[in-house]
Formats: structure tokens, C-alpha cells, sequence
DNA sequence: CACTATTATGTGATCGATAACATGAGGGCG
DNA sequence: CGCCCTCATGTTATCGATCACATAATAGTG
């Protein structure tokens, strides 16, 4: 079978509490007293204390610790394996959130489908090492309502869902602004190229870029599923072309609307000024691209931040129920993808034309 | 001070040895016996006991083994907290390669800088629960020797300086061809744009670079440092553009060749008409871009997974001393981005260039 | 000053697993 | 048949911390 686990170094090993309430000349229970609540010592008897454990570089097991008080310190933060599109700028804002709480955030891929997948998160959470999780992962019902059972699971981005069961949708004014760009700009014929859709924050650009169209009386030219990448962006936007002609592009995220405006340029078109793009996310790069990129600002580590936090508050026993999601300081980012419209006379030609 | 972590949720209390063994009526030894080699009981026992563990879905408690055994299943990867810039394809390989070997990977963002990083670090390894580590972070010498007490460390990509040291550089064959490639195109002037010097991988390719550039008889126009940003990328070239002129850039990453170009077309260089720029990684999106990038692709997942191997390696303890890294796939990509040396006469305005 | 209320500290049990040692059943051989 | 040896299983100790309770020391009150 698996081999086990190498034992662990034994060079320096670590002093313990017995050996420092020795040196200290107090009882172990007073040292676990000292960590705990020190002001609860004499002065006298925590200096003691103090002392000794620095002159054995005392610290504490916490695995003993977590053994004994079952309460642990970790928490777990799944993300997607296989896609390197996950923005770790999130997990950065939530781990630096989860070490202010005083939680270490470990980080564990979850890949797979199905029901291998939902083996895997079992035995993830069985182990009993984590005291809530938090998801970047979609995480189906089911599936959720499991793991729940455990532990506190927070999946990233379902308030999403929520707040358009609400009436209201979180990416809201952003989307409306960039769509409300787009008709500004004199564009009529809009279309979209959407994320997975088992993923909260595709679909509710999905949902946004309709609405939002509605309202704007654009007239939707359809929309193309694609994973995230701009592969898939690029066969998305190659798709589109064979439908309803159009002269603008909403990508749902960055990476989509770099595929989409090289499939553009590989069909003879230019951006803007045949067909604008609008991306969704600003990386880092989108300001230096050739167009450099219309797309939406998001501050990430903001959102990681603030998931983190509907997970601290579900693990405090008396939690208040629903922390507000405030908005995620997004902007419209204006570049040079997204350009006026063209005069319908000039680019006839470019616009109707099928090739393969 | 800090409040303490939560008490883990109750409801559903997971089974214990003891549990599963009054069930099969058994001894808890024979329990534990069970999981660390079934083939050492009788048969019939065995069943029994696996009946009684499916029916509780007893799962082991990793902390009590962990507390025990002091071995621990529980290896670290220490990832840069800040730079979005860390290909992540590198610690999903790892992930893959440690869960492979029984040993769960947990991700720990690793930042700050001098002393204060160096706290954290002895913080972190100080708890005790990892057998190991391996760092994408650059650690410097004292701190690495500081960690290594506690327990085998491996830094990802310090082996390329170790290759340096040995007279063989392991990036060598894909540099060198890309430059190679630069000089077959009749270019004889090319500047550098180079990554954090902390970094490696970042002082490996300079060094490529230099020596390159030597043999193939290329003028070295100088190089400059940047971290891994686009944006950096592009104040680089504008600071390269100051000193003597060139034909080609070669830069350490995807990300800087993208700052790079952006700054060349706003200064109303073409390329690769005028100037022609090499990245290297590879980036999932550098194949859209326009113009598309030429770079050197990287099996980055298995450079990941080939680290991890190195620290699996150094945890058994009779360990090989040395693994060697032998080459890593990489290959040279020809795009759009790098062309044939423009014609002296035909560019004198944009560079003043002369025969050498 | 005696006597209780409070606070500080010590003692033994415990979390859930494995390690070390003890015991019992069965088999081989003289 | 009895002795010893092996193999399967049971019993008790242990990892390093906290918890629950007991006890010693101090403070408060009439």
C-alpha cells in the first residue's frame, strides 16, 4: 500500500510543557495557564514561567492542543486544481484575514467530478483537522449539505446567487455601467461570451449581461459558453461569428476577451474599430496588451478578505447570521478595446461575412 | 489578545477505535492493526473489523495518529504571498506528486521581508506539524540553515544555481537556442530584461543569457532588472531604450516580453519589424496575444512535481543525497513576436543601428 | 483574630491514536 | 506427550496538551 509518513526530524526536538513548568519550577498546568490567560498568574509566578520558556525555546504542540480541545486552528480553503485561471489574489486577501483571526489557512486542490470528487471531499473533511472551510470551488447541493454536516463550508461567490434570489445582483452596477459604455459608444448588437456555468460568479455575469442588455435595449447576438481560458475564448468568439452579426463582445473575464480579440484579428477584424471588446477582472497585464484591454476592476484580495469573514462569523457559535456583502469597490476600467461603433455603411463588408 | 479557535462543530462526532472495536469485538489494537496492515490478522478478524468501520464510517483522527507518531502526513509549501506572478501549474504538480506519496500539501503564503519573515517562517515550522517543506519562495542562506534544523527543506529552483556552480546551467539548451534563434534572424544587438534577482530562476536565465549572447558572437546591450510585472516590464524597456540600441529583448517571463512590447508600440516601434522580443514560460494566453509571443515553454507542473520528488527524497532517511534534475521538457516556441533584423537603411530613424 | 470568599496553583484524568510488552492458541518436532 | 516457537490478539503506557477538580494561599469582613 502507501507507504507512511517519515518520521519526523529528531535533532531539535521541541521542549514540552512539563519540561518548562520543571525548569520554571511550577506545575505543567500552570505553564498551560500562562498560555491561555496570563494575567491570570501572579506576577512573580508568570515571569518564572516566561523565563523558562525562553531559554528552552519553548513552543506550544499544536497538535496536542488541537487533540485535547478538538477546537483547531486550521481552516481549509479549497481551490480548483486543474485551472490555472483561479485568481490567487483572492486566497491571498482571505488567508491574510483568516491569520488576523488567529487561523492558519491551508490550502488543498479539489479536482476530479462527480462522486470521486465527492469521496475526496470526505475524506478531506473526515480527518477532523479543520474547524470550517471555505470554497472557491462550486460545490454541488448535495454535496454542500454533506460537508456541512461537518464543518462550516462557505463556498466564494454563492451570494451571488442569493442576491439575485433577492432581487438584486452583487456585480450589478459594474455591468450595467459597462453595458451602458457599450450602448453610449453607439454599439446595438451585443454579445457575450460566458464562464462555466457551474461557476456562481459566470453565471451571474451571465444573468447581469442580460438584464443589463434588456434594459439598455441593446439587442442580445447570443452568448457562447467557455471555460476560462483564452482558448476557449478564442472558440467562443469564432463561434459567435458564425451567428447573428454583432459589433461588440462582453467576455466574462480577461483571459476570454484575449481569445476573443485574436480570433477577431485572425478574421481581418480590428479592435475597436470593427467590434469592441470588454473583458472582466483586470489582471495585471490587461493594461499593456495591444488593444489594452476595457474591462471591469475587481479587488480581489477584497472579495477573498470578505468570504473569509462570512466563514468566521459562521464559525463563532451565536454568528450572526448573513454578513452583508457590501459592494467590492469594482470599476469600469475604460482602454482601447472598447471603441464608437461602425459607421454600418463603412464596414458592411467585414460584419456579414462568414468564412471558414 | 487573540481569541482562541472555535470548538469544532459536535454534531455529527466522528467514531473512535474503540467505537469500532467493541462493534467487531476486538481489542482497539487490533483496530489500529487493522489500518497499518490488514494482512497480519486472521481473516475472519479482519472482516469483522471492516464490517464495524463501514458501519460507524469510522475515519482515523489524523491529529491523535500525528500526536503519537510524530511522524506527520502533513508536508508545507511555502508560495509567495504577494506576487501574483507564481505559476500556480508548479504547486499543482507538487500537490500532485506529495498526494502521491501519501502526504497531504498544505499552502502557506510566505511574505514580508528580513527579520520579520524570518519570525513567521520559524513560527510556522516551529508548530510542529510538517515533515517538510518546500519553498517556491528564495530563502536566504542563514534562515534556510535555521529551517533546516527543524526539519528538510527544499527551495524549488536553487538547484539551478547549484548547476551553475558545476559548469552546466539547467535552463541551458532552451536559452541558448532562443538565442540561437535571435541570431539566425540576423540580429547582432539584444538587451535583457531580467527578473528579481532573489529569485533563481531569475539569476539563472541572466546568467544563460550573458553567456549565450557571447557564444553566438551577439553584442549585449545591457540588461535591466525588474520584478515579474508587465508593468515593470515596460518601465525596463523604456529604461533599455535610453542606452545603446538593439534589435531583440529577451525577457525572463512571459509578463515583462508583454510590458516590453506595449512600451516599444507606444514609443512607435513595430515588432517584431523593428524590434523582436522573446518571453519564456509559456503562458496559457501568449499564444493570443498579439503579436503572439515567442517564449520558451516550461512543463511547469513538472518542474513542481520534480521539486517535491527532491524533498520525498530528503525525508527518508537514508535518502539519496542528490536527485538529479535532468531537463524539465522545455522547448523554444516560435510566434509572431520575434522576426527577421530589420534592414539598417530602412529603420535609421527608429534605430540608429550600424554594422558591427 | 477567626472564618469565609476568592484567587492562585497543583494533581490526576483525558483526547484518540500507536508502541511496547504480555498472553494465549496452535503447530512442529524429538 | 511435552516443550518450544511462532503468530494472532489483548493490556497497559505514552505522545503533549487541556479540563475538572482538589487544595493551598491570599484577601475580605465583622
Amino acid at each position: 500500500m502507501t507507504e507512511g509518513p517519515a518520521p519526523a526530524r529528531t535533532s531539535a526536538r521541541a521542549a514540552t510543557i512539563y519540561e518548562v513548568a520543571r525548569l520554571a519550577g511550577v506545575s505543567h498546568q500552570t505553564v498551560s495557564r500562562y498560555m491561555a490567560d496570563r494575567s491570570k498568574l501572579r506576577a512573580a509566578t508568570s515571569e518564572k514561567v516566561e523565563r523558562a520558556m525562553a531559554e528552552l525555546k519553548y513552543t506550544p504542540n499544536l497538535t496536542a492542543r488541537s487533540l485535547r480541545t478538538k477546537g483547531t486552528y486550521r481552516l481549509l480553503a479549497l481551490v480548483p486544481g486543474s485551472s490555472p485561471y483561479f485568481p490567487s489574489r483572492m486566497l491571498s486577501g482571505a488567508a491574510t484575514t483568516a491569520q488576523a483571526a488567529g487561523y492558519q489557512l491551508d490550502v488543498v486542490a479539489l479536482e476530479g467530478t462527480g462522486p470521486e470528487r465527492t469521496e475526496r471531499l470526505r475524506r478531506i473533511l473526515d480527518g477532523g483537522p479543520f474547524a470550517g472551510a471555505l470554497s472557491f470551488v462550486p460545490i454541488s447541493g448535495p454535496d454542500l449539505l454533506q460537508a456541512q454536516e461537518r464543518i462550516p463550508v462557505v463556498v466564494a461567490g454563492d451570494y451571488d446567487d442569493q442576491m439575485r434570489g433577492q432581487g438584486r445582483i452583487s456585480d450589478g452596477s459594474a455591468a450595467r455601467a459597462i453595458v451602458a459604455h457599450i450602448a453610449a459608444l453607439g454599439h446595438h448588437r451585443i454579445a457575450h461570451i460566458a464562464g462555466p456555468q457551474e461557476w456562481p460568479a459566470a453565471r451571474n455575469r451571465l444573468a447581469v449581461y442580460r438584464r443589463a442588455v434588456q434594459e439598455a435595449g441593446l439587442e442580445d447576438c447570443g452568448s457562447a459558453e467557455a471555460d476560462w481560458s483564452a482558448a476557449s475564448g478564442y472558440a467562443a468568439a469564432n463561434a459567435l461569428l458564425t451567428g447573428p452579426s454583432f459589433t461588440a463582445i462582453f467576455a466574462a473575464n480577461d483571459q476570454l476577451a484575449i481569445g476573443a480579440i485574436r480570433a477577431l484579428h485572425d478574421r481581418g477584424l480590428r479592435v475597436p474599430a470593427d467590434v469592441s471588446v470588454v473583458g472582466w477582472d483586470d489582471h495585471p497585464e490587461s493594461a499593456f496588451l495591444i488593444p489594452s484591454l476595457t474591462t471591469v476592476h475587481m479587488d480581489l484580495e477584497a472579495q477573498g478578505s470578505r468570504s473569509m469573514e462570512q466563514l468566521l462569523v459562521a464559525l463563532k457559535p451565536g454568528g450572526t447570521p448573513l454578513p452583508e456583502p457590501g459592494p467590492t469597490g469594482m470599476r469600469l476600467v475604460l482602454r482601447e478595446s472598447s471603441g464608437a461603433a461602425p459607421i454600418p455603411a463603412a464596414t458592411g463588408a467585414g460584419q456579414t461575412s462568414l468564412e471558414p
